[in-house]
DNA sequence: ATACAACTTGGAGCTGACTCCAAGTCAACC
DNA sequence: GGTTGACTTGGAGTCAGCTCCAAGTTGTAT
């Protein structure tokens, strides 16, 4: 056991790439839990800490807003999901969000490979099937342009 | 040719899913060119003004602030990104983004899917290099625990 | 003792992206 | 001719998520 190695609120920073005063903040909204001060009342977080903080900085790269962050933070902390089945429901649901988002970033790749090599594209980038949330008659078959994709010749590319 | 059939700002709203305020918002910070107008001064959108919109909506799930977006904007109205260097090269760095973005992405899906099967997991999701931008010692190799991911038997899960 | 660096707190201010509103125009129907 | 509905404009308000600041404390170096 290597035991507890501890970090100041600025190697913390320096590790995750979160400001000093952003772990403030979340930590001042209860988005992180108090952390320990030493006795002067400096903050002290150990490995477990920080891996809290950067579960944080990747939810939020997948543009989760923080207050939805809490349920992941949770089941972080706290064992097995299965435990809390409101809980796992709602992983399945963001899961399922995200790999959404991973199609409609899949279609800008594309659709940045198309203008690059002025090949061709197709597709679009709606779908929304969640619980609320709108849902109309939704665009799929277009024969997607963006403007001007004007027929040249389309070579693929998906590197 | 099917010529220019149009669309209100209702209609349009409808079909991308962007509200008739957010649309006007775009107009406003010129994120979208001025809509044409009937002479009661109402605004009317063809098909490719609708696929603008749509393309602004897509990139707006990658999490792209608006003004990011005036660039892929240009590109989609004239043609090729080839005869402005400078702005492929825009293309070609936001595309990596994304691309990191993926991978961040699909970090969280293994998260969930490990907390969901209780199944094991590692990996982070740091990783930048851009153009300006924070990036120190990256914490590339740590096995990645987020918490109590304490060694139970990991199936494998890949969707 | 004095300076300094690294922290603390509470709270104010800022930016991006909407979102809402009031007042007005216009066309069409009753 | 009055009401209704779909729009227009300009501008104010809202919310999330920081970001900055001032004033204070503590620990170490000179």
């Amino acid at each position: 056991m290597k035991a507890g190695q501890t970090f100041t609120i600025k190697q913390t920073a320096a590790q995750t790439g979160i400001t000093e005063d952003t772990i403030r903040y979340y930590e001042k909204i209860a988005l992180l839990p108090r952390a320990n001060r030493k006795d002067n009342g400096h903050r002290i977080y150990r490995e477990e800490d920080v891996n809290t903080i950067r579960l944080i900085s990747c939810l939020k790269k997948t543009g989760m807003p923080l207050e939805e962050m809490r349920p992941f933070l949770a089941v972080s902390v706290d064992a097995d999901p299965a435990e809390y089945p409101e809980l796992a429901e709602r992983l399945r649901s963001h899961r399922e969000t995200i790999v959404s988002q991973i199609a409609s970033l899949q279609q800008v790749v594309d659709f940045i490979d198309m203008k690059l090599d002025v090949g061709k594209y197709r597709g679009d980038c709606s779908e929304e099937n969640k619980d609320g949330a709108l849902k109309k008659e939704i665009v799929s078959p277009i024969e997607m342009s963006y403007f001007s994709v004007s027929a040249k010749a389309g070579k693929p590319v998906r590197r």
